[in-house]
Formats: C-alpha cells, sequence, structure tokens
DNA sequence: AGCACGCCGACT
DNA sequence: GTCGGCGTGCTC
C-alpha cells in the first residue's frame, strides 16, 4: 500500500503555508516518523528543499501523481508531538507560517539548503555558453553560487542541465547547513589479545610504546590525542604506530560544545519566613488547579532564592523547570547560581552562544541529561521532556516579547505550555506589567506580595528635582545642585555613585544654530547623535556613520552646534567637575566587544572606580554593595513618545534604577532630575507605591480601552515608495472599515508613524482596537491580497512594545 | 520566494 | 525568424 507523507516545506512564502504531499518510498516506509526533517523535491525545477512531516498516511489510490521523498534528515525526529503542537498554537496565535513557527522553536543554523557542485568533465568542440564552461573548466569543481558570483550573472537552471545532458558538467546536488555535529577523533583499544601479547613479548626498545598502550588501555573512555600525549608524554608519532600495529583503533566521537567553562558551586541558605510562605503559598495554590501565580516583591526581597527552592522541589519530583531571565541579567552571576546549585543538569541558552554551542545544548536537553534550563527569551523553547515549572522573572520586561515574526510574547507561551502540561508558572516582578497585576487582582493568577527585603533594609530615599527650577535660580548644567554636591560628598566619603541616562553618544541632535536645521540621516527619519569616541554623527537605527560637516547643509553657516546630552556628555561633564574621579561609563557602545560588560561589572564591583555612568543596560541585575548614590540624570525622556505605556515604562524605569542604592548596609540616596515633577509616574515611583501608581494607571487604561481591557494590533505598512504607500493606506482604510463592520473593534489611522522613516522605508501605521483576535484572519487575508505585486510589506504585532 | 512559461516588441 | 523583457501562475 503506498505511504504517504505530509510536509510543511522550509520556504516562509505565505502562500506556500500549508501540507505538500509525498510518497515514501519503500526503503524509509520502517523509520519515517512525524516530525523528521527531509529532503524533498519541489517546484518545476524540483530543487531540493528541506520539509518537516506532519502526517503520514496509508493511501489505497490517489489522483495527483506525487513526488518522492529524497531523503531523510533525522533519524530521532527534531519535533515532538507536543513541539508539533506549539508550533501550530504559534502559527495561530502570532499569524505566522507553520515553518516560521518552527524555525522559532528550533536552534537557528541547522537548516540545510541545496548546494549544487558542479564538475567539469569535458569541452570536447562545445560552442556554446563558452564563458560558463571556460569559468568551470578553470576551476574543475565549483559550487554553483560561487560560479555565479563569478560570472556575476544567475546561470539559468536550464542552461545548466543543458550541459549536463552534453556530457560537459556532471552535476552533484548535496544538503548544506551552516552547524554541523561536532566530532573529535578519538583511540581505543582494537584488539585486548594482541596488546596483552605485544606488552609481554616486546623489548624495552618500545618502552615508549608499551607505556603509552597501557595508558589507553587503562582509560575507561577513549581518548584523544592531545589527551594521550599529554598522559603519556610522548609524541604523536607512537600513537601513530600503535594504530598502524593494529593494536589500537581511531574513530569519531561526537561531543558538545560547552558553553560554560567554569565549574561553579553555590551553597544553599536557609530561607526567610517570607520565602518559606510563598513558596508554600504557591504550592497550595497551584494543588488547587491554580496554573500561574505572580510574585510582586520589592528589589532585594530574595526572589531568586525563591526560584531556585521551587526548581529543586520540581526536579526531585522528576520533572523539568525552565528559568527565564531577561537576556541582559543573564551574567554568570546568575549562571552560577543555577550551576552551583544543580550542576550538571543545567543548561543554559542565550543570544551569545554561537550557533553550534546553542545547537549542542539543545541536543543534550532533548536527550534527557539536562533538568533545568536557564535562558533569556527564546529559552521557552527548550526541548525539555517533561516541564511543569517554568519562571518567568522580571516579567514586565520587554525584551520578554520578540521584536521578530512570530511576534510572541514570552508569557502568553509560558501559559500555554504549563496549560498543556498541567504546570506551574511563576512570574516574578517588583513593578509588575499591568496586564500581570491586573489578572492576579481579578483572582486569575494567584498573587502573593512580599513588601520586606531580606535584610530589613529600608528602601532608599527619593528626591526629585524639579529641573525647571534650577533653570530658573541660573543653573544650566546637567546637573542639579543637589546631585552636585551629593557626588562631592560621595566621593569625599569614598562611597560609590551610579548616573543612570537613559541616551548613549554625546549629544542627542545636532544643530543649526542660524537657521535651525536638524541633522538627519539620508536612511531615517532620525536627528542624528554625535559620538565623541568615534568623533562621527550616528543613526541609532540604520547605524550608518557620518562626518561633522563644518558649514550647515541648509544656509553654509557655520554655526553647528551639539544639542541634548547622552552618556559620553554626562561623562565630559563629570571629568571636568571632578577632576581625581575614576570613572567608568557602561552603554552599547563600550561593551560592544565581548567580555567588555563582565570587564567594566567588575572593575566596579571591586571598588576601582568612583563612579558609574549608563543607559538600560547598568538599571538591572547588577548588585553592588558600595553604592550609595544614584542620579538620574533625564527621568522623563520617555514620558512623552506616543505609547500608551510610556508612563508604565517609566514607572518601572525609575523603580528598577532607584533599587541599585543602598544594597549593602548603608543606607542609599537617589537623585531624581526631571521636568515633570508632577507626572503620577514620577510621583508614585519616587514614593515606592507601585499600587498607588497601578491604581492610577489602570484606570486611564480602562477609560481609554487600552491593554489590559481591550487588545492593540499595530498594523504597519511599510514601502520606500512613499507615495504608493500613502495611495495604500487610503485603499486599505475601506476594507479594514468593511472587516470590522459589527465586530467590537476601533480603528484608529491611518497615520503616519511616529518615525517616519527607517532604512528607507516609509512607514504608515493603522492601530486596531477591541476584539482585534476576531479579525486577525480576515486582516491578514486582505493585506495578503492587496500587497501582492506592490511595493508594499506589512506587519502584524498585537499588543506591541514598539508602536512608534 | 523562486522558477518556468508565454506573450509582445526589437533586432540580426 | 529569435532574443530577451517582465507579467502570470504554480509549487504535492
Amino acid at each position: 500500500m503506498p505511504m504517504i507523507a505530509s510536509v510543511i516545506v522550509n520556504n516562509t512564502a505565505k502562500v506556500l503555508d500549508k501540507e505538500f504531499e509525498y510518497y515514501v518510498p519503500e526503503n524509509m516506509k520502517k523509520i519515517i516518523k512525524r516530525g523528521q526533517r527531509v529532503v524533498v523535491p519541489f517546484g518545476k525545477g524540483n530543487n531540493f528543499i528541506e520539509g518537516i512531516i506532519i502526517d503520514i498516511k496509508d493511501v489505497i489510490n490517489k489522483d495527483m501523481e506525487l513526488k518522492e521523498i529524497i531523503d531523510i534528515i533525522d533519524d530521532v525526529p527534531l519535533f515532538n508531538d507536543s513541539m508539533i503542537n506549539l508550533a501550530m498554537f504559534l502559527k495561530q496565535k502570532y499569524n505566522c507560517t507553520l515553518i516560521e513557527a518552527f524555525k522559532t522553536i528550533m536552534p537557528s543554523g541547522i537548516n540545510s539548503k541545496e548546494k549544487l557542485i558542479i564538475k567539469f568533465l569535458s569541452d570536447k568542440n562545445y560552442v556554446k555558453n563558452k564563458k560558463i564552461v571556460e569559468a568551470i573548466k578553470k576551476y574543475n569543481t565549483i559550487d554553483y553560487n560561487k560560479l555565479c558570483n563569478v560570472l556575476n550573472f544567475k546561470i539559468p537552471k536550464s542552461t545548466l542541465y543543458d550541459l549536463k545532458n552534453d556530457g560537459i558538467i556532471a552535476i552533484d546536488r548535496i544538503m548544506d547547513c551552516r552547524v554541523k555535529v561536532k566530532k573529535v577523533e578519538v583511540y581505543s583499544i582494537a584488539d585486548i589479545k594482541k596488546c596483552d601479547e605485544f606488552i609481554k613479548n616486546s623489548s624495552q626498545k618500545l618502552k615508549k610504546q608499551i607505556e603509552t598502550l597501557k595508558i589507553i588501555m587503562s582509560s575507561e573512555t577513549p581518548l584523544t590525542l592531545k589527551e594521550i600525549s599529554l598522559k603519556s608524554d610522548c609524541s604523536s608519532s607512537v600513537v601513530k604506530s600503535l594504530e598502524k600495529k593494529g593494536l589500537i583503533a581511531k574513530y569519531e566521537k561526537e561531543i558538545y560544545r560547552n558553553p560554560v567553562k567554569n565549574n561553579y558551586t553555590f551553597g544553599k541558605f536557609e530561607l526567610t519566613k517570607d520565602q518559606k510562605n510563598t513558596i508554600d503559598n504557591i504550592i497550595e495554590s497551584y494543588k488547587k488547579g491554580k496554573r500561574v501565580s505572580l510574585i510582586y516583591g520589592v528589589t532585594g526581597c530574595g526572589k531568586t532564592e525563591i526560584y531556585l527552592n521551587a526548581v529543586e522541589n520540581f526536579i526531585k519530583m522528576g520533572y523539568d523547570a525552565i528559568v527565564l531571565v531577561p537576556e541582559i541579567s543573564l551574567t554568570p552571576q546568575t549562571v552560577e547560581r543555577f550551576k552551583g546549585r544543580f550542576g550538571d543538569v543545567v543548561a543554559v541558552l542565550h543570544s551569545r552562544l554561537s550557533d553550534g554551542e546553542r545547537y549542542d545544548e539543545w541536543r543534550r536537553i532533548k536527550s534527557g541529561e539536562v533538568k533545568v534550563v536557564v535562558g533569556a527569551r527564546s529559552a521557552i523553547f527548550a526541548p525539555l521532556n517533561n516541564i511543569k515549572l517554568i519562571i518567568i522573572d522580571e516579567e514586565h520586561e520587554y525584551s520578554y516579547k520578540s521584536e521578530m515574526t512570530p511576534k510572541y510574547h514570552t508569557r502568553e507561551v509560558a501559559e500555554y505550555i504549563v496549560n498543556e502540561n498541567n504546570g506551574l508558572l511563576i512570574l516574578g516582578s517588583a513593578t509588575p506589567s499591568m496586564e500581570s497585576y491586573y489578572k492576579a487582582v481579578n483572582g486569575e493568577y494567584n498573587l502573593i506580595q512580599i513588601l520586606k527585603r531580606v535584610d530589613n533594609m529600608k528602601l532608599p530615599d527619593i528626591s526629585v528635582i524639579d529641573m525647571r527650577e534650577e533653570l530658573k535660580n541660573g543653573n544650566k548644567s546637567m546637573f542639579s545642585r543637589e546631585l552636585y554636591t551629593s557626588i562631592s560628598d560621595n566621593l569625599k566619603k569614598g562611597e560609590q555613585t551610579i548616573l543612570f541616562l537613559n541616551r548613549r553618544g554625546y549629544s542627542t541632535f545636532v544643530s543649526c544654530r542660524s537657521c535651525g536645521y536638524i541633522l538627519k540621516c539620508k536612511n531615517c527619519d532620525v536627528p542624528l547623535t554625535y559620538h565623541v569616541s568615534s568623533g562621527k554623527l550616528s543613526c541609532h537605527y540604520c547605524g550608518f556613520e557620518y562626518n561633522v560637516p563644518k558649514l550647515c547643509p541648509k544656509c553654509q553657516s557655520k554655526y553647528i552646534k551639539y544639542f541634548g546630552a547622552g552618556t559620553e556628555k554626562v561623562e565630559e561633564e563629570i571629568k571636568k567637575n571632578f577632576k581625581d574621579a575614576k570613572i567608568l561609563r557602561m552603554d552599547v557602545d563600550t561593551t560592544r566587544i565581548k567580555g567588555a560588560h563582565e570587564k567594566i561589572y567588575n572593575e566596579f564591583k571591586n571598588n576601582n572606580a568612583d563612579i558609574l555612568i549608563g543607559t538600560q543596560m547598568i538599571s538591572k541585575g547588577m548588585d553592588f554593595k558600595n553604592v550609595t548614590l544614584v542620579g538620574i540624570i533625564a527621568a522623563d525622556t520617555n514620558l512623552n513618545v506616543p505609547d500608551f505605556r510610556a508612563a508604565e515604562r517609566t514607572f518601572q524605569l525609575v523603580s528598577q534604577v532607584s533599587g541599585r542604592a543602598g544594597r549593602g548596609e548603608k543606607a542609599g540616596k537617589v537623585i531624581l532630575q526631571t521636568y515633570e515633577p508632577e507626572h503620577y509616574s514620577i510621583v508614585f515611583s519616587s514614593n515606592h507605591d507601585y499600587i498607588g501608581f497601578y491604581n492610577k494607571e489602570i484606570e486611564i487604561r480602562r477609560a481609554l480601552n487600552y491593554p489590559p481591557f481591550s487588545d492593540i494590533l499595530n498594523v504597519l505598512l511599510m514601502s520606500e515608495d512613499e507615495n504608493e504607500l500613502i495611495e495604500f493606506t487610503k485603499k486599505i482604510k475601506n476594507e479594514v472599515n468593511n472587516i470590522i463592520r459589527g465586530r467590537n473593534v476601533e480603528v484608529l489611522g491611518p497615520a503616519p508613524c511616529h518615525i517616519y522613516k527607517i532604512k528607507k522605508s516609509y512607514r504608515w501605521h493603522i492601530i486596531l482596537k477591541g476584539k482585534v483576535y476576531d479579525v486577525l484572519n480576515d486582516l491578514n487575508y486582505i493585506l495578503n491580497y492587496n500587497t501582492i505585486n506592490t511595493s508594499i510589506n506589512y506587519s502584524l504585532d498585537i499588543n506591541s512594545y514598539n508602536m512608534i
């Protein structure tokens, strides 16, 4: 009976987002399984393409002619049933293609692509396609893509096959991928009898060989050449002769690349009463069937110890756990705590791993060796076999929302997984997201509050400085008088200071004093930032760098000035005012090279500097005992962007940064500079009043029907052709109006985005508010249909964190 | 997305 | 008569 497999092909085009059926050849029938990746011929040219099997069935007759599967890639299926279901969930919830969903849950770099290897045979008296034949002859063997590059034009496949049919060339097709299983050559005993004889009968002349052989014999595991020569202090020639004599044999062994080099140990702490109560509370509510617990705990309340304890409880019962932290706090310190406590059953996944390292951690997890995965956003897809516990630390963090298709939110995916597995999700934050706290207040989540710090330390006092008053009093500098004197007092006392400003570079914009012209990026609608380190103007959106013009491009005046302040400017001002102070700066620019982040962190931690200046990067996860002063240079930089989360974001940022002060024995102090001291974000955050902020903000959200009371769908429309884009938005607006008729959805726009152009592409958006999931499919259909044969690209993002 | 087919105009 | 331009439609 013919066997048919349904395959999802590795091509992200929306029209190919369906199952394609292939015959399973006789010799594969026994080994083919759902979830395996296969190679199939596809399209008119029968190009080889990778696919994923999602269904296998026996069929008696089939009216359509089917092609056959070429090859099976994975012996063991890469995806099990629950992973396939997860992919389907992502597709349905975030409106992506199934293959995009699969690619999201598998490690990057293991997809293979067809490679055509062309081999020259003979050119006889061939006259056609002379240039191509000559090039192939020159290289003898060359791959197709390289050949096209060399000749600087795309050779039609038909020409290639003509050449093959005429006997000029041979074509070999292979499937090639970037990441391969890493192998090492190891030696082990080939014939134990022979070895014994050799040792007994050989003369002293072969002393070194005997000694080396004994070492290999006594080793429990096969040894690499390096290990052997190290242990017996011999050269490779000794090993080679043993191999030649047939006493030992060489073979290849698969190994895992290990991203964590150090061995850590990390002890257990006695839990405080609060911590113990929290654990009991969570377990109890879990037993009652609550899938999600939210820990609202002030900074320094010892959440990590609670997490460690919960993980320990679950792995003792034989379950697996995932612990997620924001990318930025996935420092060696965090890894250390988990690896030190649980040892080798911990795997680490984060963006700084190479594709190879990630693939190996992934395989290690899948094999069942790993019980606990610690990682950033994408670690939610770790292929553990028995996930029962997921912890999301700092659950309010924006990095949990993916910016790439599928634009998933980690919290939502985690909820899906615990619901599927009857598991438990623990969310933790000192400033929970509006969404989560709302659900907790309404009883959907179990809520636990911890309002005391472990050491009973008080939260730092925050004094709010109105910068308008400073200006009135003749202080034009970026430091208020109070901040200035506090810094200088701290320097005298030998205590450390953190200065926070959420902007990198020197100036925030460059403008002509004579005509007011502001220098902007030619590709993006963004003012350029001056960087002292490079001496250039840089666009923070496309990365393009410009030389500083001597004259104004518009009016030719020479009065070009830098306005606004970034971290580089703060550094310069501090250097000017406090000549003896040792200063460190931490932002994207100073941490580009690998390990720089760590280095700055350690320098400051070891008290080798007085002042640390930084952006977002220093706002979380960092624990410095000697920091007693935190200066927030401008608290309101994010307050007035057109985004419904602006207030929430500002509150969270101020709370996070303030938390850096007074983590040791000495009390901390925070000086918050702002132009809007009366704004409720500033008022509540300076009083450490999360509940107060929540109550105010939730009423605003309710009144304006923003999340959590609605869902917001941002329809971003982009094109390099501005006129076509504007015409398109008008047209699509009517279509959208048709779709939402009679549904509980409101439409705003179309309007140009706050940042009108990025990387040469103009941007408009339409915002839908309300029950957007109801219209998602229809909307996707009309956008897809109407953008065919246009220059318009579109993207749909639900409850986006990036509305500008 | 990629590729082949096909219909039309320009040119040896 | 044929080469190559791009609009159209299909991929198991």
